[in-house]
DNA sequence: AATGGGACCTGCGCGC
DNA sequence: TGCGCGCAGGTCCCAT
């Protein structure tokens, strides 16, 4: 999905269009997409809500409603936000006082939509491991010295270190020149202090560039992102490698392909 | 503890 | 042109 950059830039655009607007109507076309609770509970909770804020946590979007509810919204692999106007395409469709629209988009119908007391008692958000963008050296260290689970592997699971997807932990090791196979226990202090670095500086970069448009993401306006023209190795298997020249190779690891250079990548 | 597979879904691009 | 297949930004669950 939307990783870490592309959820804080739709974020971003929230706060701006959303904020003190009233949800005043809500409808969807998959009702399986609301996960808690019933559909008809979910309609009526929200309606006549106002938005008092919007948080962004991991890869998930916390809209805090009032009476401390919280609408909270996990686009998963192919979901997006289109504010404006109705879409015919939308898989629910949130109403609001100004009389624009907010428009949940998922071609997949992966994503997941809730209504909660505290979004921080929902299990997935307890289990979530700190943020890859604020995990501190010594225990972006102290996460990887004891593991014997490949290094690109590691950095996926969201309850070590969250907001990492496939693209950025590619992306990462690459700039770190570290071969994604590798076990996370194998790697010096010099290369967990260069990857901790990578990772840091591949997220700001994304979140400046407003995110990935690879696929189907799209930001609040229905406008691409403009990082993926930036993207040094994802989805660029037999393409030449940005230090080296030669191509890059393709593998699959912990089930998801990953690109690298086998030259530059040791 | 770590790894691999399948499940959840739809849509796109590719090769034949 | 049409069709089948593999693959896709995420996560969970089960088996070994």
């Amino acid at each position: 999905m939307p990783e870490l950059p592309e959820v804080e830039t739709i974020k971003r655009e929230l706060v701006v269009k959303i904020t003190n607007k009233k949800i005043v109507n809500f409808k969807t076309t998959k009702s399986t997409l609301i996960k808690e609770p019933s559909a008809n509970e979910f309609k009526k909770g929200i309606i006549g809500q106002e938005v008092k804020q919007v948080i962004r946590k991991a890869k998930l979007l916390i809209i805090k409603l009032e009476e401390d509810k919280f609408l909270v919204i996990h686009l998963r692999i192919a979901g997006w936000l289109l504010y404006g106007e109705e879409d015919p395409g939308a898989r629910a469709v949130f109403y609001l006082s100004d009389g624009k629209v907010l428009n949940y988009m998922d071609s997949r119908v992966l994503g997941e939509l809730r209504l909660c007391k505290d979004y921080k008692d929902l299990n997935f958000i307890k289990k979530l491991g700190p943020e890859a963008l604020d995990i501190s050296l010594s225990k972006f260290r102290e996460t990887l010295v004891s593991k014997k689970t490949k290094i690109k592997v590691l950095l996926l699971d969201q309850t070590l270190i969250s907001g990492l997807g496939n693209i950025y932990v590619q992306e990462a090791l690459f700039l770190a020149k570290i071969d994604p196979r590798r076990t996370a226990n194998s790697l010096s202090e010099k290369e967990i202090k260069l990857l901790h670095e990578k990772i840091v500086s591949i997220l700001k970069e994304a979140i400046k560039y407003k995110g990935s448009s690879v696929n189907s993401y799209r930001d609040l306006g229905g406008d691409r992102g403009g990082m993926e023209k930036r993207l040094k190795v994802y989805g660029k298997k037999d393409e030449s490698c940005y230090f080296c020249k030669k191509p890059l190779t393709k593998i699959f690891l912990g089930g998801r392909g990953t690109c690298f250079c086998s030259h530059c990548q040791k």
